[in-house]
DNA sequence: GTGGTCTAGACCACT
DNA sequence: GTGGTCTAGACCACA
């Protein structure tokens, strides 16, 4: 399904936050389709169950899955998800703060923007091509 | 000198970094001006000197800062600043993580784009203000 | 794992991460090698955590361990290890520095010579031993 | 008569004590002659009279230079200078720990050691010439 | 006064 | 259990 980063600074939770959302977002993983369940994804990625346990009860309360008792978890639909507005400054709070360390590095305004805005583009065109296939 | 926020997330050492890095790269402090002592900056800020001290060690380790023992410690020359590679690399990668948190919350990639492009105009343009002064 | 010297005039968290160091190039800890931990090592040294803390973060920083939050710090691939330039230079400067308190005290710069380099010899013939075995 | 480096790391106090070490040592300053007064190399050097003195106290202790009360501070004999075998001792561990460091930073042992030797060469040649005058 | 090091003990997120 | 951060208070060398 995916790969875990052990050195990459960022936690195992959020690593699997982020890639299930990644994989939603970009209709990888279609509405209702079943994710694996916490015991399989657990041993796939030879992690502590408790983890991804904490990650998928994360994800459903921010409407990307949601649980059937006894039968298994699934992908919502994206209207339930949960764009809580204060989400929204928050992501866009930390784009700023990321840019700024571009500035701290010594890097001119315009090199830093200029570097930023071609990284955005090019995630943008292969998301969309990814949605293309 | 500036203000802590206590619910932003971001450690309190790493809020010092952030903010004294804004400062001499905007030019507020100057090359060789003292910075206020350990103690000092622990009192105004009410927190521990220690975690002062850890702050003041890592842009020291940056080439941000340099100290003298005994005597205080000082704005260096722009020039010594350590501009790793890896690190502009690293902090390209956080701008671009956290622009997918945006689409994540549900966003069309085109508003993403629009708002997080605008949100760094706006930056550059207000420090390009401050120089100016 | 090692002793620390109380008397030797370095700090405790100097001594750490040399000896560290020492036993990462000797090979005798291998890379891959799960390191104790901060409580553990505190507790063998019969020092504070903290000071371990700081040991880790600089070898950390440095490149020859790195650290998976919630599981345990690892030796680095050596591969990793940031030989910058500056601390070459830096590390001939006190091999100099030291050479020069021998004349000082008074000894022919031909007897200074001839004991160091003795010294320097038996220290690699030592090392190559070790590696040998 | 000398200068300082303010960001060497080295204690001014240090930096002091070497510095007329190898004045000393090399000649430059001859027996029974006066060193300038602590409040003279004092303002020279712009630093605080206290700093010198101890550091003149440290070279008497260690028999360097010797005081007239009341008429100033002269080069000793250099066969008062204590050669205190521990303190021979202590500098050569200096070099080795020194020496280490370079392995540690990835040379090869006789890249370290050339380079080393080197170093020592060129020290001793030029401190000959000097002599020479 | 300054920065540098260390201890003792706490709370946190994550595995 | 692990590492990461923080507080409170201490002692040191140096200026």
């Amino acid at each position: 399904m995916f790969q875990l980063d052990m050195k990459s600074g960022k936690s195992i939770y959020e690593q699997i936050i982020d890639n299930i959302k990644e994989l939603i977002m970009t209709d990888v993983l279609a509405e209702n389709t079943r994710l694996p369940s916490v015991r399989t994804l657990s041993r796939q990625l030879t992690i502590n169950p408790n983890t991804v346990q904490k990650a998928f009860k994360e994800l459903e309360r921010e409407g990307y899955i949601f649980t059937v008792s006894g039968r298994g978890t699934f992908v919502g639909p994206k209207s339930s998800i949960k764009a809580d507005p204060a989400q929204v400054k928050s992501a866009l709070a930390d784009v700023i703060s990321a840019f700024k360390q571009l500035l701290y590095l010594g890097l001119s305004p315009e090199d830093a923007r200029d570097m930023s805005v071609s990284a955005i583009d090019a995630l943008i065109g292969s998301v969309g091509k990814e949605k293309g296939l």
